[in-house]
Order: structure tokens, then sequence, then C-alpha cells
DNA sequence: GCTCATCTACTTCAAGTGTAGTATAATATT
DNA sequence: AATATTATACTACACTTGAAGTAGATGAGC
């Protein structure tokens, strides 16, 4: 797998939450706030084709993208990814993240994340 | 503050690791297993500082970089960019790291550093 | 002081990214 | 059927990134 630029994660991003979908439909209802015309979508919908991320189909008039990869394996792919860019472990990159600051929110749900997966390891 | 390309990353890993150091002790130290040139170091520290991540000095004949950016400071950054680009919260980070496989000991060092965390919030 | 080795500053160049324009094919409208 | 709209495929273009080459300055050795 490969990491993906910011503007094609973007529409992958979109297209996860849509499902399959045309250029049209996720430029309105999910991609609006970009500000992009309708072709930069477009271009980057080929270019998430050649590198194999979804799938185009004709439907009728226009084109029908339906993602190949899941959200979850590019998540997971890329979560490794970054520790290896520059943390080293999960423990080096949840510090990071507290020196910027976590909310109490994002802590219980960490925390309580953490006790269930010691839990089921156990 | 600005996210780095990869390679410009690895030459602030080096001098991060160093201190204040030349691009020929930098290639020889730490860079060798890239097998860069010596100009690629030159380019990209250079680049380093245009972006306002080193100090370039004199040193005698050649040039001496020091990192004007903390490691900490960078990582804080970064960490949290990588959140928003993908995760939305710390909880969806560490779960996509846990799906892809979590050592034994990078789990216990996590739950540790958690615990910390926890411990002095409250 | 002249020559040789270094080093740096500047240039180059291909591939990737951000963003869209143009031309053309397909569809809908009168 | 002629025209207007829409979608797509292809092209464009500036900027970034990965990688290094060249030319000229600077210091080291004889």
């Amino acid at each position: 797998m490969k990491r993906l630029p910011d503007t094609e994660l973007e529409v992958m991003k979109a297209l996860w939450a849509t499902g399959p979908d045309t250029p049209r439909a996720l430029l309105e209802d999910r991609l609006a706030p970009f500000g992009w015309a309708a072709n930069t979508i477009n271009t980057y919908l080929s270019r998430l084709a050649d590198k194999g991320f979804v799938a185009v189909r004709r439907e009728g008039k226009s084109n029908l993208y339906t993602p190949l990869v899941d959200r979850e394996d590019y998540q997971s792919f890329d979560s490794r990814t970054v520790l290896d860019r520059l943390y080293g472990s999960p423990r080096n990159f949840v510090a990071a993240l507290a020196r910027e600051g976590m909310s109490r929110g994002e802590l219980e749900e960490l925390q309580a994340l953490l006790n269930q997966l010691n839990g089921g390891q156990r």
C-alpha cells in the first residue's frame, strides 16, 4: 500500500462515508467545503483509480466510483507508517499528543480502549 | 509549522540526534545508510534552512547547521496533524495500530503512559 | 605562490501533487 | 434535428520533492 496525498485522501474519506458514488454527488454532498472545481474531483478520482484505490464503472450518464480499499485497512497501514517515520513506538506518539494537549474525553476514550485491549489479551 | 517531506525529516532526525553538525559529519555518522551523495544532504539542509527549521553558520571551512525546532515540538505538531488528517481522535489512531498488531511491549508501555497521564490529572 | 582537494552555491531534472482548462462525446430540451 | 447542457478524457502548468551535477571559492600541502 502507498500513502495518499492530502487531496486524494479527502476524496477517499468522502467515498468511505457515502459508499459508491458519482463525482457530482461527492462534490455536492461531502466535498463542497473545499471549493474545488468539478474537474478537480475528477482528476483526483482518476489518480485514485490509477493507484488501485477505487474502481470505475459507467452508471448511465456518469461514472460511479467504488472504494477498493477499506478505511480500516488504510488506517492500519498509515498508522504504522506514522510510527516508523518519526515516533518509533505507540507510546512516543501518544506522548507527543499529550504534550500538545489531549482533552479529558480523548484521554478517557483512549484509556477505555487500552483496558479493552489489555483485557482481551491476558 | 509545516509538515516536512520524508528526506528532510530524516536529516532533521540526524540533527536532533547529534546537535549542531556539519553536512559531512551527518552523512558519515548518521545518514550513511541512505547512500546519498554529499550534495544531496546539502540540498536538504538548504531547504530546511529556507523553511526555518535550521540555522546555518560558517564554521571554518564548512557550514554548521543547528536545529531551530525541537524534536518534541515538531512531534507534537505532527501528531495532531495526523489525527486531523485521518483519525479524528487518539482512540481511533491507536485502534488502527491495534488492528495492525501491537507487540506486548508496546501495549505495556502505552498502558503505563496512560496511567501516568490519568494519574497526574485527577 | 601554485596546485590539489573540499565545500558551498547554484542549476538541473524527473516524478508527484494541487488545481483546473479544453475538447469532445453523450444527453436532454425545444 | 439543432441546440444547449453535462460529463468525461486528456492536457496543462506551477510548485514540491527526491536526487544529484557543475562551477567557482576556500583552505591545505608542497
